[in-house]
Formats: C-alpha cells, sequence, structure tokens
DNA sequence: GGCACCAGGATTGTCGACAATTACCAGGAG
DNA sequence: CTCCTGGTAATTGTCGACAATCCTGGTGCC
C-alpha cells in the first residue's frame, strides 16, 4: 500500500521487473504518451522492454486495476477513453473521499502534520507571487496539497483509493485536457480556509470547505467543456 | 467494469480459467475456509485446481486488486488480516461513499428504481416479520439494501468501488467474527427512510441518513469489540 | 546457552512455446 | 453496392521449465 507521495526518493532495490515496467507505462498512459482509447499490443510492448510477456501482462493487469486500462477476454487492452461523464464521476467520488478525509485529517491531527500543512502553503503562497497565479494547478502545487490532506487523514484504505486508484486518472485527464485553470488565486485561499478548519480541529467544516472546494473544481471544468 | 449484483444469473460462456479461479477463490477467503493471515502457495493451489501457475498468479492479482490479498516481492501473498483498525477504516470509507451514493440516487432516480426500491423493502418487511429480527442483516437483506442503493446512483466509478472493491472484504469481517445484529429492527427503520428521502428527491437528507446509518452500524461493531 | 553462519529445500520471478480464439481481408451471392 | 462467408494471420490464454531469491534447520564459535 505504498503512497504515491512517499518521502525515499531511492528506489527499491528489490523490485520486479513487472513493477518497473507497470511504472513505466503508467507513466506514459497518464501523461498521454500512449493515447487515450489505443489499443495495447502485448508481444509489441514485450518486444519494446525486452521482456516477455509474461512480465508484461502482470503490468497489464495491475494498470487494469488501477483503472487505467480496460481489458476483454481474448481481445486485448485498451487504454480508457472514460470522458466527460467519466471525468464528473470521478470528481463525484473524489468529493466524497476527501471530504472525509478532511474530517478524520482534523479530528486526528498532530502538531507535526500541521507544521508541514502550514510549510506546504507558505511554499505555495511563494510560488504562486512569482507565477502570478497560473501555473498553481500543475500537479507540484493542487496535488501535493490533496496528497498532504489526504495522508494526514491516517486512514490507509482512504489513502490507497485516493492516492493510488484515482488520482492518477486525475492527472491523466489533466494532461489530457491541458488544465491551466483561471481558479488559481480563488483555490490557494480555498486551501487555506480548508487547513485553517483543520488546525481548529473542526472535522465537520474542513469537510464542507473541502467538498465544496472540489465541487468547485468541477464546475469549472464543466464550463471548460462546453 | 462488472459489477456483483447483476441480473443475469447465468454464467458468461467465454470465461477464462483466471477468472474462474479468482471467482473461486474469492469466495473461499471470504467464508474463510481460507484463513484470514494464513500463506498462500501458488505450486499447492495450481495443483489443487489442475491449473499452471501462470494462471493462478493472474487469479492471485485480481485478489491482491481487491485488497484480500497482500503480496510482497520474493516473498509470497497472504489473505489479509486487518484487525479492528482496518475494519473501522473500512465504515468511515463507506460512510463517506454510501452517503453519495445515497445523494446521488435522490437526484437521479428513476420511477423504475423506485419501485425495485420499494419491492425490495416490502420483501425485507415479509421476512423480518417471519424471522423476528436477528438474520437481517446477513447478506441477502443487508447487502441487498445497499447494492440497490449504489446501483441507483448511476455513478459507475462509485459502483465499482463500493461493490467491487469494498463490499467482500465487509463481508469476510462478518463471516469471521459471526455478525447476527440486534439492530435488525432499528436498521429496517432506517432502511426505510433512507428510501423516503429518496423517493422525495431529498439528496441531501439522504445522505445524511444514510452516514448516521453507516455510523451507527459502526459504532455497534466497536462495542462487539470490547 | 545464545548467536552468527551456512548449506539444502522450497518458493517465487521470468521466460519461451503451444493451443485456442479473434480480427482482418478477399471472394462470391443476392 | 451490400451482405455474408471462408480462410489466413495475428493475438491472447495457458502451460511447463529454468534461474534467482528466500525460508529452514543444523553446525560451529563465542
Amino acid at each position: 500500500m505504498s503512497a504515491i507521495g512517499e518521502r525515499s526518493p531511492v528506489q527499491e532495490p528489490h523490485q520486479s521487473l513487472a513493477e518497473r515496467l507497470f511504472l513505466t507505462l503508467r507513466g506514459e498512459i497518464v501523461e498521454g504518451r500512449i493515447a487515450a482509447g489505443s489499443k495495447i499490443s502485448e508481444p509489441g510492448l514485450a518486444r519494446r522492454f525486452n521482456a516477455s510477456r509474461g512480465s508484461l501482462r502482470e503490468a497489464l493487469m495491475h494498470l487494469e486495476s488501477l483503472g487505467l486500462l480496460e481489458r476483454r477476454v481474448n481481445v486485448g487492452a485498451r487504454v480508457v477513453d472514460l470522458g466527460e461523464r467519466g471525468l464528473l464521476e470521478l470528481y463525484e467520488v473524489r468529493e466524497a473521499l476527501e471530504g472525509m478525509a478532511c474530517r478524520l485529517a482534523a479530528q486526528q491531527r498532530t502538531e507535526e502534520d500541521l507544521a508541514e500543512l502550514r510549510q506546504m502553503l507558505s511554499r505555495h503562497e511563494q510560488q504562486e507571487e512569482l507565477q502570478a497565479g497560473k501555473a498553481y494547478f500543475q500537479p507540484e502545487g493542487d496535488f501535493d496539497f490533496h496528497f498532504r490532506i489526504v495522508q494526514a487523514s491516517k486512514n490507509a484504505l482512504l489513502i490507497d483509493t485516493l492516492c493510488n486508484r484515482l488520482y492518477y486518472r486525475v492527472r491523466m485527464y489533466r494532461y489530457q485536457l491541458g488544465m491551466a485553470s483561471p481558479r488559481a488565486r480563488r483555490a490557494f485561499r480555498e486551501h487555506s480556509h480548508i487547513i485553517e478548519a483543520i488546525e481548529a480541529g473542526d472535522g465537520e467544516l474542513a469537510e464542507l470547505l473541502m467538498r465544496r472546494h472540489i465541487r468547485a473544481s468541477r464546475q469549472n471544468i464543466e464550463n471548460k467543456l462546453r
């Protein structure tokens, strides 16, 4: 249950080939180097990585369990292509889960978590003033925020579901749609208020604010798609 | 993304061996025939089912993605054994997701869904009066209710997450702890009120009631564990 | 007695090959 | 021209074997 945002930047030495294939392919799919909706050729990819089809299939199954691939028996695997509907569904689930994460983070907060959250926020503030609010919604800023909040919930299942199962799809969509949100300054204020509520230990308010925050983000995307 | 509660009782004819192994093993793990925490022997199980280790490994990976198995590289797979902490985490996530499912079900309800829900409820009422309230919380009654609600949300990601990824773990715990809740009659009333809120199209109330319902169920388990 | 070390055995990771199924394309009938 | 049909090629599902790694039990040393 290894979350994506762990501290150690070193790679585990005991890593299976299938796992390395999985990580590589996940990156290529998320960043769009392998197009959404395109068919996956097992023999082709196996040749490309000088790996056996068995190891590659293991990686593909892992990708399927993340919801990045769709496999059908005797037919093969395709990169998922959910469309507008799937994106909105994703945000509805995020609203529920990250709302709960905020509530739990407020209840279970430690001084250590709070210090990290405050530090992150001030780092974002500098970055935001530098870049005049257009880059805030890129992975460094926004994902960092949501990751940290979710980690602070201390609920392993919640962390796994959001960070491993859902966020890669979100990132895939952002690459696909070329997100550069105009909500940067407002989003930063919302983040700030959420952290204040967590500091105050007000789980109910923290949940409410996070849900509103994600709903606003969803509506922003909804408008953009018309 | 095939949910568990689909209509057709017939088995798909084009089903891979790995998938059959997966279904069989899932059943045995959920029902406790393969003990929680026990180690999985790939060669042993492969011999038992007259299958190759490759096909079996595919089934094991699928089980891992459901959170029923934990695999470590070069070591092997063990049946998950989360303990009290994991069970409570499970209920926190359910509270968030099923609450959202209720909200969506109330917003997107169709006359067809409502008819099915009402019919299910009256069926449960008869059954409840027959069995004097001790069997209601068994899979037939309770799971049926939660399944139907989630289906009615029409959110495929939500349906998949709850029905495929979380419910099997819940069922596993129930078998493990031998659940026969004393909350039967009260739970039935709560179910009834939730459906009323959905009928009325009041998503906010439906969500609130469902969250309360699951929290009560969680506290009931919490008490039982002390 | 306790701890480090070292085979032996078993298990896992990886590979290439075969069988079964599907997709593709050409040809003919309506 | 469209639709159906048949055959071929490619892809997927399944299998057994080999190499790398880990667990177990026993031995020797402190």
